[in-house]
RNA sequence: GCGCCCGUAGCUCAGCAGGAUAGAGCAACGGAUUUCUAAUCCGUAGGCCACAGGUUCGAAUCCUGUCGGGCGCACCA
């Protein structure tokens, strides 16, 4: 429980004594009370607009209200001061003790300080990358990849029982096309001369040694063979290439999923027509004919009936088509049928992270969780918006035709997996980011993930070099714990500490806003304030962290900054980022 | 034509389950180095939060409209 949810809890035992006096009505609704910090640091330590919040159902002034709470907070033994300001503000201040313990519950707490358990183990479901089995990722894939798998994090350690899925679609026409490819890397295994690929199949080197391992599996059989006789038995095969290497680029991200989920799977065992037949018993699929949208140029467009799924009922602006012209069912079916087995599993919560070029799909899906399971379940579509790779300020150009992509594996080789993961963060999901090979390597504090590896590697530094020092001290995090912290009395020592008891705050409110880039706004402001008590130590040898004469000093001035690095590796650990000692 | 996202300092962006005087980094200018890693820090300057209405005690944040930019628009996945 973090101090600001400690005082929620008072304050409502507070509304509910006044109630008892007849001072306040009874039974007032506390919902869109807040309590923070104060944007203001000389306003105090927490900071809550209860007093305006009430002033209408209770009827009273607010400032009015504020001094009635106000009175009995300042009661309160850890509670220094209080103040009623600006239209009804109360601002605490509290004992400086109770700011100069809180580095000791870090300590104790560990890697769990700011856990939550606001999502109450609740079951959710996030899927991501869901690429399509025909080939290596590259780096549009890249983004969404590691949202999905920092929000995984996040929501994991906020309380939340969280599935990492990834949606493999092994049907369709893609899949022919790739068992195609592939069985023309097995003609050239067989010592065949292919020549040029042709204009419709995957070009990919990637697809040789597929060519060579069916040619050791199935020798010559199918050297002239027609294509009904090898199809079926390449698809299985190319595809399960195709995600080895998948998860293989995965891996290099330390990206894992729980499940991988078949789109085949619903095809062969008839999941699409139980979906379909629920939805028909809803009386949400018709037949009918769309119309060619407007300002396209649709001249193909061929106007023919079709099973149509009602979502304009649900907000989507036009119905949806679950089969082809040839008959076989559409993408969409499939996904319908995906979603509605993904609600029979008991999640509560539905996260699909895709790419933004998918957001004309969204409130389709939305509309068929709304009309599967009731309203019931939650589904929330994250799009990542696109990726723009720069080298020294420009533009790097990818052409799909002459393979120069580049991938997934091409960027983490160049710069490493910590500085991808980091930087991918480090902009809100749907806002576009550059990416800038020149500028993300760089040694300085322009590059975000290196102040903050820096700020950790710093404070190891100074522990290894205390037990120069002191060699008898001993720096784990439990004999820390019990460090004398009454030693912290510069402002930015406080202030450093009360920075930290925000980090609970920011795992929540990143968890509720399902946005990790917040963990990483976070520890970049907070890496830049340990810099700054740093340097501060450079004007005033008294505030540095080893004090040559003063072994006690020295001992809570390593607590407050193995704290510091706590916070700092457990964010990390979330974005996936491995804190280094050094640097 | 329609839908979704974005518009905040010169540049790149935070802030948005409404809250007090709108924040950071870069760039510019001025400082700190016999350093616990200066790979860092301190200071100055810089704003009609695209525009116009509305809701509210209170709006960068919510609603409506306009303008500007991105993405998408049966049967592909």
């Amino acid at each position: 429980m973090n101090i600001f949810n400690t005082y929620y809890k008072i304050l409502e035992t507070i509304i509910a004594n006044l109630g008892e006096r007849d001072q306040l009505p009874k039974g007032l609704d506390l919902k869109n009370v807040t309590i923070e910090p104060p944007r203001d640091n000389t306003h105090g330590d927490i900071s809550t607009n209860i007093a305006m919040v009430l002033t209408k159902q209770a009827r009273l002034k607010p400032r009015d209200i504020a001094e009635m709470v106000a009175t009995e907070i300042r009661s309160m033994t850890d509670v220094k001061k209080v103040d009623v300001a600006g239209p009804g503000f109360i601002n605490i201040t509290l004992q400086q003790n109770i700011i100069q313990s809180e580095v000791s519950k870090i300590l104790k707490s560990g890697k769990n300080y700011g856990r939550s358990d606001i999502g109450q183990n609740s079951k959710v479901n996030i899927e991501y990358v869901s690429v399509n089995p025909t080939g290596p990722l590259h780096v549009g894939h890249c983004r969404g990849a590691i949202f999905g798998d920092a929000l995984a994090s996040l929501l994991s350690f906020c309380g939340y029982d969280v599935t990492r899925e990834y949606y493999i679609n092994d049907a369709g026409g893609q899949i022919d096309t790739l068992a195609r490819s592939a069985y023309l890397r097995y003609k050239e295994a067989l010592g065949e001369d292919i020549g040029e690929i042709s204009e419709g199949l995957y070009p990919g080197d990637y697809l040789i040694p597929v060519g060579q391992n069916l040619a050791k599996k199935y020798g010559d059989r199918w050297l002239n063979a027609d294509e009904s006789e090898w199809i079926e038995s390449i698809r299985p095969f190319a595809t399960d290439a195709m995600m080895d290497m998948i998860r293989e680029d995965l891996s290099t991200l330390s990206i894992k999923h729980d499940v991988f989920f078949s789109e085949l799977t619903l095809h062969h065992n008839g999941q699409i027509e139980a979906t379909l037949n629920k939805l028909d018993a809803k009386g949400l699929i018709y037949t009918g004919v769309l119309e060619a949208p407007k300002g396209t140029k649709a001249d193909d467009w061929e106007s023919r009936p079709q099973t149509l799924f009602k979502s304009t009922d649900f907000g989507d602006d036009v119905d949806r088509a679950f089969k082809k012209s040839d008959g076989s069912w559409t993408y969409f079916a499939a996904d319908v049928a995906y979603h509605y087995d993904k609600i029979g599993r008991g999640f509560t919560d539905l996260i699909d992270v895709w790419g933004a070029d998918h957001g004309g799909y969204v409130k389709r899906i939305e509309s068929v969780v709304k009309a599967l399971s009731d309203g019931e379940v939650n589904i929330d579509i994250k799009l990542c918006q696109m990726v723009k790779l720069l080298r020294d300020g420009a533009p790097v150009i990818m052409s799909k035709r002459s393979g120069s992509f580049i991938t997934m594996r091409d960027i983490v080789e160049e710069v490493g997996k910590d500085v991808v993961r980091f930087i991918m963060l480090t902009r809100k999901n749907d806002a576009s980011l550059d990416f800038d090979f020149a500028r993300v390597t760089e040694q300085s504090k322009d590059n975000p993930v290196f102040y903050v590896q820096y700020a950790h590697a710093r404070v190891f530094s100074v522990l290894r070099k205390a037990q120069n020092t002191f060699p008898d001290i001993d720096i784990s995090l439990s004999s820390l714990a019990n460090a004398d912290m009454s030693y912290f009395t510069d402002s930015s020592e406080l202030s450093l500490i009360k920075n930290m008891m925000n980090w609970p705050r920011f795992t929540e409110s990143a968890a509720f806003a399902r946005e990790p880039h917040r963990i990483a706004y976070y520890l970049y402001e907070l890496a830049s304030e340990f810099h700054a008590l740093w340097n501060k130590g450079n004007d005033n040898l008294d505030l540095r962290f080893i004090i040559d004469n003063d072994k006690e000093k020295t001992i809570s001035r390593l607590a407050l900054i193995r704290a510091v690095a706590n916070i700092i590796a457990t964010g990390l650990d979330i974005l996936g980022v491995e804190p280094v000692t050094e640097m």
